[in-house]
DNA sequence: AACACGGGGTG
DNA sequence: CACCCAGTGTT
């Protein structure tokens, strides 16, 4: 058999798939790089069903590179809260600043090229080189590890940096048999996505199921072998929202760039769980001093590595103190209206509690 | 190689 | 509740 024939044969099965059960998704509607660009870095670590209405409005806002790269960082993280993953907001705003000084507004077609841009690393460029120019170049996401290591019976921990090179070293055999590069590359994640899934793959629909060493081993719920991951820390704070009474604006913190939720306003939380330390922590945040907490409530926050245990305390003031500088994790105090600022999803959680009307207990 | 980095859908 | 997602950058 000459070099290539199951590649080929391989990348066609798929590619005929995708052409008959492709979804219909914002970002497939367009050739755009930019555009593409833009879905890919939102799609890192995050469902379809959660981009598309980030999508819609941050393309509706920011429609090319140029209006990205001219709008004011805060306007770009504005579009971003609830997304998650900040720092994705921060780079790309850096890498439309990086197009259009370092390429003159023109991207960059090569995986060379895009890799250099801030926030794009192996995926993201085979990912805009495949789709938005048709290079042959290979992408492995976490889809395509589940398909390729189910179909070519791949034991080892796709986490470990050795089965990785494997695994893009199959991608790439595949895809430059593959026609067009760029479809081919959407039809392994999309099999991955809708077909070949984590738990309960849809095996009898599968376009690969006769080939499949997995199915032939009866092993598909034990594929791909992935290592064990680390309990979740918990962090306990307390969270201060104070209101100004005449405005109701209220106390908001910006955190420093880098690091969890970085740039983005908060009520001040700071580490532990009574409400007297707390009192004292404000002040050296830069707080109003002596205001009286009062504790209203209990958030809990889920992420991938930490557990976020949140005490939630509100206090009022007549008069809006003059704010002194924070110490970290923020870098700005402001007594503002949390409508017209980037609040992460706790944030947002934190304000709703403090909200809630007070029921009596008996 | 290990870790930090969000949030939500799914079984 | 556990799992994991169209990953990247830092240490």
């Amino acid at each position: 058999m000459m070099e290539g024939d199951e590649e080929r044969a391989l990348a066609h099965t798929l590619t005929a798939w995708f052409e008959r059960h492709r979804r219909d998704l914002p970002w497939r509607r367009t050739r755009d790089p930019y555009a593409i660009w833009v879905s890919e870095i939102m799609l890192q670590q995050t469902r379809v069903d959660t981009v598309i209405p980030y999508y819609q409005r941050f393309l509706g806002r920011f429609p090319d590179v140029a209006s990205l790269a001219s709008a004011p960082l805060d306007h770009v993280l504005q579009h971003w809260q609830g997304l998650g993953y900040y720092r994705r907001a921060r780079q790309l705003h850096a890498a439309a600043e990086q197009v259009v000084a370092d390429h003159g507004g023109v991207f960059p077609n090569t995986v060379e090229g895009l890799r250099a841009l801030s926030g794009v690393g192996p995926y993201t460029a085979g990912a805009i080189a495949s789709i938005a120019f048709d290079a042959p170049a290979p992408l492995v996401d976490g889809n395509v590890a589940r398909v390729l290591s189910r179909r070519f019976g791949i034991w080892d921990d796709i986490k470990q940096g050795r089965t990785q090179k494997e695994l893009w070293r199959i991608a790439g055999d595949l895809v430059r048999q593959a026609a067009p590069p760029g479809a081919f590359n959407q039809a392994l994640m999309e099999l991955g996505a809708t077909v070949c899934t984590p738990r309960s793959p849809k095996c009898e629909q599968c376009p690969l199921a006769a080939d499949c060493v997995a199915r032939a081993e009866d092993a598909v719920d034990r594929l791909p072998v992935v290592g064990a991951k680390k309990a979740p820390r918990t962090v306990r704070l307390v969270a201060a929202v104070v209101t100004h009474e005449r405005t109701q604006r209220v106390l908001l913190a910006q955190r420093h760039a880098d690091g969890l939720f970085g740039g983005l306003w908060e009520p001040p939380m700071v580490e532990g769980d009574d409400l007297e330390t707390t009192r004292g922590q404000l002040g050296r945040l830069g707080a109003p001093p002596s205001v009286e907490l009062r504790e209203v409530g209990e958030v809990t926050h889920l992420l991938t590595h930490r557990r976020l245990d949140v005490t939630v305390a509100r206090a009022h003031t007549a008069r809006a103190h003059r704010l002194r500088k924070p110490s970290e994790p923020y870098v700005q105090l402001r007594w503002t209206d949390p409508a017209e600022v980037a609040l992460s999803t706790l944030a947002r959680r934190v304000l709703e509690t403090a909200d809630q009307p007070q029921e009596r207990l008996f």
